[in-house]
DNA sequence: GATTTTACGTCAGTCATGTTGACATATATT
DNA sequence: AATATATGTCAACATGACTGACGTAAAATC
């Protein structure tokens, strides 16, 4: 009678309700990723590939140093995946205009064909979600997840997401 | 001119916008996740003993064929983080009642206090998150989340979540 | 023009976490 | 009594992270 739980504890009925949203994240994120690993499998590639190929797709000519930036991990851990999507001819390097160290990433005809073939899964899964919760969830969706990233550089990468 | 992304064409406004919506998960996923990272590394614990503190500490008595069904990984990877939890006693097994052959899974005092360590930032930068969206865009939220679980088991993943 | 910094590549070793396959043990079910 | 189930365990392997050290070309600065 004196637990927490079976009282009218607006304090607990917070933290379940902030406990359920973080499992819901980790139950629909797990189910968005598992569309592209299935695909991703049938090449021998993984979510780290992935990744690569969908942020060069998006960001044409983008630079090594800005791709490290994304992704968050060594340059070492980039430089296996990469070199080995360059070798099998799915991502292309060249020099820098301006300043000649910079290596510009570029999906070949290949790479552009696997980036759509494994977003399309990714597209359809979300615009189902879109679809059955509608226009004004959409919103509070996006609402949401930008508050849930990192305030110190929230906008740097919103600015990412946005710029077309 | 005649380019696609050039003209005003529905079609592309949508992917375009589905796409954004991709990589906003992708980037609220990678900061949702930075906080519990951090924390576990100074106990030598990685995302995966904070998967099985996080499902046994909602589900205290569970099965470890239910954590299986729920981290959707092989026995053998589950059994090296969960004996190293229990060896390092932040998890208990007790033989099932009805059942001998199941172990249900508890949190020691110890893993509770983790447990409550970890879900804590987790929980204040979802309440943020929330603070600053409303309660509308909440709704909105789960509902867009919901619908980005898979379909075939929506049902019986919804059920784990809000069973309190 | 010489020096320093930057962008990138690479070698080598390690760790965490996933996989497959095979086999063992206790208990429940048929 | 035979079979199925829940769990544990050994061994080998793959992926994708990490650290640390070193190299090279080009830009920036003194």
């Amino acid at each position: 009678m004196t637990d927490v739980k079976s009282v009218n504890n607006p304090l607990f009925l917070r933290e379940e309700e902030l406990r359920q949203a973080i499992e819901l994240l980790f139950f629909a994120y797990r189910d968005f990723t598992a569309g592209p690993d299935e695909i991703l499998k049938d090449y021998n590639f993984g979510r780290a590939h992935h990744r690569v190929i969908h942020f060069v797709g998006r960001n044409e000519g983008m630079t090594v140093s800005e791709l490290l930036d994304i992704l968050r991990i060594t340059k070492q851990s980039l430089n296996r995946v990469l070199s080995n999507l360059i070798k099998r001819g799915f991502v292309e390097q060249r020099q820098g205009e301006e300043d000649r160290r910079q290596r510009c990433l570029y999906l070949t005809e290949e790479g552009r064909m696997l980036e759509q073939k494994v977003s399309r899964v990714q597209r359809e899964l979300v615009a189902n979600a879109f679809r059955e919760a509608g226009g004004e969830a959409v919103a509070g969706y996006r609402k949401v997840l930008t508050g849930l990233i990192d305030e110190t550089n929230r906008d740097t990468v919103l600015n990412r997401i946005l710029k077309t």
